[in-house]
DNA sequence: CGTACACTTCGGCCGAGGCCGAAACATCCT
DNA sequence: AGGATGTTTCGGCCTCGGCCGAAGTGTACG
């Protein structure tokens, strides 16, 4: 044990995240969900033994943590950090040479909407930034964003208090740049309460398996009114 | 060519960053600066061959770009997004399990004051923030850093105009976690203004081949008298 | 208890990829 | 031209690590 590249070295985490069968399992514990091992097995699409291993690796690097729970064992990402690290990794490789991406018709429930670790991702996350942004609400730039004091009430109004956990005068969000879509959306303590707040209305519901975010109809009036955004839940036409 | 796992995907760049002397190249240009394949090779640990290989991979990847330049080839970080994950995954190692990490004492000139890309991490950055959050011209909260009205005149004074880039109304400056001692430090916009400056100033001189800085005598006067900064550079008496 | 299920450990196979020596290519200098 | 320096290409070696089948541990449930 204590192999020269298991952990704490640059090399050591990359090279644990750049297995296709390991970045597959990370990508799936993205989603902000505690998943089982056999579940991940199936994400990584090799044998639960060969699952087993890369677990054990990811654990004892402290990328992933475990849950023992009865006969399961429940996997987890282990720190924000984790998460920012495969979110900067995503963004890289969308940035990079493009090579064509054959998108499957699958990702398209993804690409409306989908969790990125605690927060909103995909079209929703974009038309709900645009919408805060364009009655100032919050205001973003540069990898930032603000909550303006007309945003802190709006946001209380709609069940969100913003102050409660916050020290400092004014409330912060990250921003975060989004992977299918390449431009910023809200993540932070404020994207995190949003997705929060969006799931215990029932606005939107997960999709068994998946990080994809589907959209109730009660979310669709809801969202339509609350935050005015276009109906981007009626599937765009692909060009072909 | 167009390996499956060469670009484009999590585990295709993840493993491109895993491999210990690629990694030591991406470090060593996180420094800012462009560098000849022979001085990377150095930095590297291996051979000039092997390099080249390296090096062949990653621009194909579109990590870094090539510039020739007579019979140079200058190498630097193809973009900031690059350096975001190194930098997130400098985090993630760091944060990971404690095995002892041995310091050798030629990092104590790092620790000092070094470059991060292309804004100052180190002692020297953590007591510039600290300074300036506590004279009340930055606020950092969360990943997040705001110039006040009376930072902004601050800058100014100090010769670093902050208006004329940002369209936006506050400018603004993200905050980068320190690896050496995993405390939030300036960078964004104003970082990278802030190097600008010292570097202008010649309050701090490149350390040539590596990408420590060196506190000038000059530099030392200036910065207690402008930041208040504590002697920093007076190296800390090492427990052992 | 015994069976079913969830997961891990062991052992062996095998391919991808990092490494270097040698040699080629390129550029600058005199 | 000829030599020095910087960089790449080629070929071959060899290790590291992912993968699976088979068998072993542990937990739940009737």
């Amino acid at each position: 044990m204590s192999n020269i590249a298991s952990g704490n070295t640059i090399a050591g985490v990359a090279s644990l995240i750049g297995d296709a069968a390991r970045a597959n399992i990370l990508s799936a514990l993205m989603g902000g969900h505690a998943l089982t091992a056999g579940e991940l097995a199936r994400h990584a699409g090799v044998t639960a033994q060969t699952t087993s291993g890369h677990l054990a690796k990811l654990v004892d690097a402290a990328l992933i943590s475990l849950e023992k729970q009865g006969r399961h064992r429940y996997y987890r990402l282990a720190s924000p950090e984790v998460a920012q690290a495969m979110q900067s990794l995503m963004v890289v490789a969308a940035t990079g040479p493009k090579r064509h991406h054959p998108i499957g018709p699958r990702d398209e429930a993804m690409r409306t909407a989908r969790t990125c670790y605690d927060h909103l991702a995909g079209r929703l996350a974009l038309a709900l930034a645009d919408s805060l942004s364009e009655r100032g609400y919050v205001s973003l730039a540069d990898g930032v964003g603000i909550v303006t004091e007309e945003g802190a009430r709006f946001f209380s109004d709609f069940g969100i208090d913003l102050a409660a956990d916050r020290r400092s005068k004014r409330p912060l969000c990250r921003t975060c740049l989004d992977w299918s879509e390449r431009r910023p959306h809200l993540a932070g303590h404020l994207g995190a309460a949003i997705l929060a707040r969006l799931l215990g209305l029932k606005w939107v519901v997960r999709s068994p398996g998946t990080r994809a975010l589907e959209i109730t109809s009660s979310g669709q009036r809801g969202l339509v009114a609350t935050f005015q955004v276009p109906p981007i839940w009626r599937a765009p036409h692909r060009p072909r």
